[in-house]
DNA sequence: TTATTACTGTACGATTGCGTTTAGTAAATA
DNA sequence: TATTTACTAAACGCAATCGTACAGTAATAA
């Protein structure tokens, strides 16, 4: 019988004693985790039983107990790998340098088609009917995911600002400004069910004119009367 | 044994047939709505079960089954009630006339501090945990909370313009800009129990400069080389 | 081969929660 | 008073789900 691997995260289960006996499937313990999220992702938290989890991952209920100790440690193991996929997707978000508008609108888009995305979602979703019980598994989703996303855009602002592109300001407010208006109330609707995936023309749209408003009213001193398109 | 008020609001049982026998009794009505209402604050939707509520209420389960027919109708009435009191909220919002700038400010100052409620965060946990099933709460409570005040405050916009104090634009779009800088990543954060609730400075001072982007990302052409303090 | 560990299938015990039934009491009208 | 309806308390049947136990098979290291 193998130790629980309660609290691990996404990766394929920790070599225990390296080795005596039959090791352990890797095969088995993805499949579970991939099983277990597609369940989520079809319905509610309530979708998401162990003895369905076990059917639908072609794998016996007593190894899905063994590779993640209870149904708490499989939610806490789906929960971080929607993260991790969730930080590998902010990660590749554009940095391309071709003048700061540019550069906002890319990453505006790119970030508002995952912000749009089922992944996301349901991610979000998660966190939400967990309340109350494992708060750090949320505390850590939001750091990583809009806050770090905040930091990263109020970098790039921080720079511009440098650069004179911008007027002095503070970056982390104007960022999560631009991170708000990219967004609207759109992550609400989405999250309550309460309005459709927008497409992405839509997307672009509300992302360039968000830009455009941070870009107007954090223009540096004196270069407001018309729009400068050389930023 | 009375018809279940399984689609029933929160009005205190329709009179059936005006009266034979005994007449239901309002106060168990409501005392089950707010036992309800309050354990599923206190935690997830889990908790909201009939026995609970029952126990919570004082009042029999069968009496709980007669008045709202079954979990599903109990959960739709906790969440129309949650409902009626965001929009008695939300049309209470102030709409002061003494300048834009200072009649957004309360706007936003009063939204704000409704959006950070627990009683409005619970109901977005709410449903986004309800997700799959009875959809047409959340496009209900979407269209008559996020969408609504859009649109509002959209029409304070449209006048400001008709009037000059802003350039002309799209007031749909520049609401929601709006309201996203008000709220930049805090929604999130709070749904899913990522980030406390922020205090009433804070508020502000996020409420001010999102009015102050707009107001200089809208100002009528020509006057946007310095802030314009009589709008 | 033997010891050890992983996995399967089935069954089990326990709990929980839904929704119903029954028998009786309370409050209203005719 | 008789009738009708609302409410209570307790119990029941039922299904789902959790987590565990057991007996047997599969894969690997010593």
């Amino acid at each position: 019988m193998p130790t629980p691997d309660a609290g691990a995260s996404d990766r394929p289960a920790a070599p225990r004693s390296a080795g005596r006996g039959r090791p352990p499937d890797p095969a088995k313990h993805a499949a579970i985790l991939a099983a277990a999220r597609r369940l989520f992702f079809s319905g509610s938290i309530q979708a998401l039983n162990i003895e369905a989890v076990a059917r639908a991952s072609g794998v016996s209920k007593v190894t899905v107990y063994s590779h993640f100790g209870d149904l708490q440690g499989l939610i806490r193991a789906v929960v971080l790998l929607q993260r991790s996929e969730m930080t590998a997707a902010l990660d590749d978000l554009p940095s391309g340098q071709r003048g700061l508008r540019q550069a906002l609108i890319e990453l505006g888009c790119a970030l508002m088609g995952f912000l749009s995305s089922d992944d996301y979602v349901a991610l979000q979703r998660m966190l939400a009917s967990l309340a109350g019980q494992e708060n750090w598994l949320g505390t850590l989703v939001y750091r990583d995911g809009a806050e770090a996303t905040r930091d990263r855009l109020a970098a790039r602002l921080a720079e511009a600002s440098a650069r004179g592109d911008l007027r002095a300001h503070d970056s982390r407010l104007a960022a999560e400004q631009l991170l708000g208006m990219w967004q609207g109330i759109q992550t609400t609707g989405l999250l309550s069910g309460g309005c459709p995936r927008p497409n992405a023309e839509e997307l672009r749209r509300r992302v360039e004119c968000g830009v455009e408003v941070l870009l107007r009213a954090y223009a540096p001193e004196g270069m407001d009367r018309k729009i400068d398109r050389s930023v």
